[in-house]
DNA sequence: TAAAAAAAGATGTTGTTACATTTAATGTTT
DNA sequence: AAACATTAAATGTAACAACATCTTTTTTTA
């Protein structure tokens, strides 16, 4: 079932029109799976980002500015994500020694653990709903690419 | 300039995981365009939306549910969104005759005219990013159905 | 046909996003 | 060095999304 069955629309006005849909449309299907597969662990697909992203640099802090500029959705308040994983002990907040206006974030052990956690299900439940084989993976990367460029 | 440069994340557990986050940022790429397109309209993407769901249809109504069905992105409330557009004159509530549960909703002459203006603008500045071939467009299409398939 | 179940849409609540502004610290210019 | 500009992050706010609940009407079933 494609995408013009998906949403009932015959027509499009291009080829690239309706990939401009379905790319949304698809990303929509997915938030959705994001949202119930995280639900459990409490939490939210920008805080679970985020942890991610520390966990990358880690042992090495994060700065808020670094977190904004690798995050997937820009438009989130990376800020006030960092507070909520604080409030769950997820990460640790410390003022910068050699900027005294920027703020070093690192993940605590705890988050660190939960991630571990995360990790193995993860994977099993990207698997289960894995319907393309790695060659198409790769062309999808491709022409994703190729569309921001 | 891939995903992976872009996020600066050197490696994926698979070409799949890669391909999820691609989607997402190429996602969150392109709803930065089209709100920055729409914002001089005093439009929203899911209003937008509605309203050519409701052109589709015209001059048939349709119903609430109909909308939600429809949708791009299936979570937001097609109630208030119609709120909304009901606010601005451009579409307009009747209680359904067959089913006084339901609400026929309708696209008004202004929300016609907006839509004809938006079409002209809309396809040259899709076309002003559009960097992929037609039969390149194609393939996206067939992927991301197989992905949700 | 009366009672229970289901459906359509509206509404209340809580959390998040989008965007502007603020505060404090650092850089730059003259 | 004082004045101005820039930067990092936090905060205020209005609008929106996510999710549950409510009201009204229709459908089902005992």
């Amino acid at each position: 079932m494609g995408i013009a069955e998906d949403i009932r629309q015959k027509k499009f006005r291009s080829e690239f029109s309706k990939a401009i849909v379905n790319l949304i449309y698809t990303n929509s299907w997915l938030n959705q799976k994001h949202i119930s597969f995280f639900k459990p662990y409490g939490l939210t697909t920008p805080q679970f980002n985020i942890l991610r992203i520390l966990r990358g640099q880690h042992p090495h802090p994060s700065t808020v500015n670094l977190l904004i500029e690798r995050m997937l959705d820009k438009s989130s308040n990376a800020s006030r994500i960092v507070d909520k994983l604080e409030e769950k002990e997820l990460v640790i907040r410390k003022q910068c020694k050699d900027d005294r206006r920027a703020v070093d974030v690192f993940i605590s052990e705890k988050g660190q653990q939960l991630l571990r956690e995360l990790d193995k299900e993860m994977e099993e439940w990207e698997a289960g709903f894995n319907k393309l084989t790695e060659e198409e993976s790769n062309v999808l990367n491709t022409l994703l690419d190729k569309l921001r460029s």
